[in-house]
DNA sequence: AAATTGTTTTTTATCGATTAAAATGCAGTT
DNA sequence: AACTGCATTTTAATCGATAAAAAACAATTT
């Protein structure tokens, strides 16, 4: 059966909702509710029973009340606010980054199945949607193989990855001066001249400020097939630096060197120096995945 | 429950088999069946024993021999040898390029499942792979949206496939004389040639060679990705040609043409002339594709 | 001993059912 | 006019079961 995991995290949403709200305060609307959190009405309505359950809201109709502090307000753990297909997705990239997964292993339906604790319908679901990932590959009616985190993977990902990123760069260069993107260019900028003055305590935000530094570049000339391609890139990175903290810091910090390089050039709008601060930041990024791959 | 579409294909293309073979002669091994075949040793022995049910062979063990003429040899329906997956790809295609499908279409699971005759499971699963061809698109516990098959799908899908083009020409040119790829280049170019002068009969056969051609272009120097993307191309303009007839014979006559152009300018390793003949063909196929989308 | 057939075990493809979530619709309320 | 209450309908997520196909193993024959 479906799982209540949207009900849950809506559930979980709301309490922090509610938790910064003043004492007695009114509850927003329903509708006003499920644009917030994200989810239908229906859910909404669902929530708010359960808050009243709890008692943590009070009264009914257009006349409900907070009342926050007066209770412990239990959450419902993470792990059941994950779809199942996510926590699907979180397991196999485990099983294949940090317990290094040799390449050519067979990939058994069943077998992950029963180690995920979900139906094999799940897996398959899963595998299906990865394939594109290039990682592993179908053979009919004999299931799948594990390609492995190799360094040829690493090598084809960054070919592709140079191409694109290189066009994406030209043509924001070429974008004109009025256009929104510089405005968020230069918000992205600041963001990393502050993040590089408390580096020490905070280099582990990099992660998000890449993935937005570099969706940015791209989606000033949106072209569906290299968003999707992003998608590869984004999971790869989250789940890579997830499990190789190694030299974390020093890396972060060079690369937000790198990335204010990269943005200088950009706002000079001279190609030339575009495409070479581009190529140089893939490089050194090239080179750190690299470093964790695993021989061919 | 699982279908029996291998038997039924292995069973057909075993009875092509012996049609081949002289009355009386002995079997090939069930072995070498099953590499012939390209089916299990399972699946061969369960042919074998349906020939031998219908008496058109005889004996056991190592001592099987063939009697086709004898009988009338009745086929499997060709619909009945096809995969389920393989079946909702045909009629999902069909339903977008045929009926011409409105952006923004929203795709029910269930819908589709009674349309095509198979359980909803197998309209998810083919969805999930679909994704990536970038024509529809998943809103997560609310179903998909067609996007269309419109002029910025043609143009995006083009702008990534000369990139890709441009850069495997560039590599072709580049390998040594000796490298085998020059071989089957010249293949492929008599196989044009043969294809011209019996072009008024044979324009039909040309899809398939077009496809051939472009693989072997950017195989030479291979990424995963780009491979991939090809299969995008291919099923695309499979789809596409088998619904649009619209001037099919000039169109193939013109690609011909620019294929043996584009052929020349790599034997003579001039990489500006690659380039050259190589957009110009490009922008030639996707004026051809744009002809038949939808606004947008 | 190499190749071949016979038998058993494992694994995939596919179905159908079940339940949660979302959408819809409408009447009543402030 | 926007909101709630409530019932109903539609749709997506997930499970478990089963036949077909593949793979592994054992027994035979040349």
């Amino acid at each position: 059966m479906k799982t209540d995991t949207v009900f849950k995290r809506a559930y979980n949403d709301a309490l922090d909702m509610v938790a910064r709200m003043p004492e007695g305060a009114a509850l927003p609307s329903e509708n006003a509710l499920s644009a917030e959190i994200g989810v239908s009405r229906t859910t909404v309505r669902k929530v708010i029973a359960s808050l009243k359950a709890g008692g943590i809201v009070a009264g009914r109709g257009r006349e409900r009340t907070v009342h926050s502090s007066s209770h412990d307000m239990q959450r419902f753990p993470r792990s059941e606010t994950i779809a199942m297909a996510a926590q699907v997705e979180e397991r196999f990239m485990e099983w294949m980054l940090r317990d290094n997964a040799r390449p050519g292993t067979a990939i058994n339906e069943l077998d992950l199945a029963r180690k995920f604790g979900v139906a094999t319908t799940g897996i398959r679901e899963f595998l299906n949607r990865f394939q594109r990932f290039g990682l592993i590959e179908k053979r009919p009616n004999a299931g799948w193989v594990f390609k492995g985190f190799t360094t040829s993977f690493a090598l084809e990902l960054f070919e592709i990855r140079e191409m694109f990123e290189v066009r994406s760069a030209r043509a924001l260069a070429a974008m004109p001066p009025e256009a929104p993107c510089w405005h968020q260019l230069e918000a992205l900028r600041r963001e990393h001249m502050e993040l590089l003055e408390h580096i020490e305590a905070r280099y582990h935000d990099f992660s998000d400020l890449d993935s937005r530094f570099h969706r940015l570049i791209s989606q000033t000339t949106p072209n569906r097939f290299i968003d999707s391609f992003y998608d590869i890139i984004t999971v790869i990175f989250h789940f890579h630096y997830q499990w190789n903290k190694h030299d974390e810091r020093q890396r972060n910090e060079v690369a937000i060197r790198e990335h204010l390089t990269y943005a200088e050039a950009l706002f000079s709008r001279d190609v030339a120096m575009v495409e070479l601060a581009c190529r140089a930041h893939l490089s050194s990024a090239k080179e750190t995945l690299l470093r964790s791959t695993s021989g061919h």
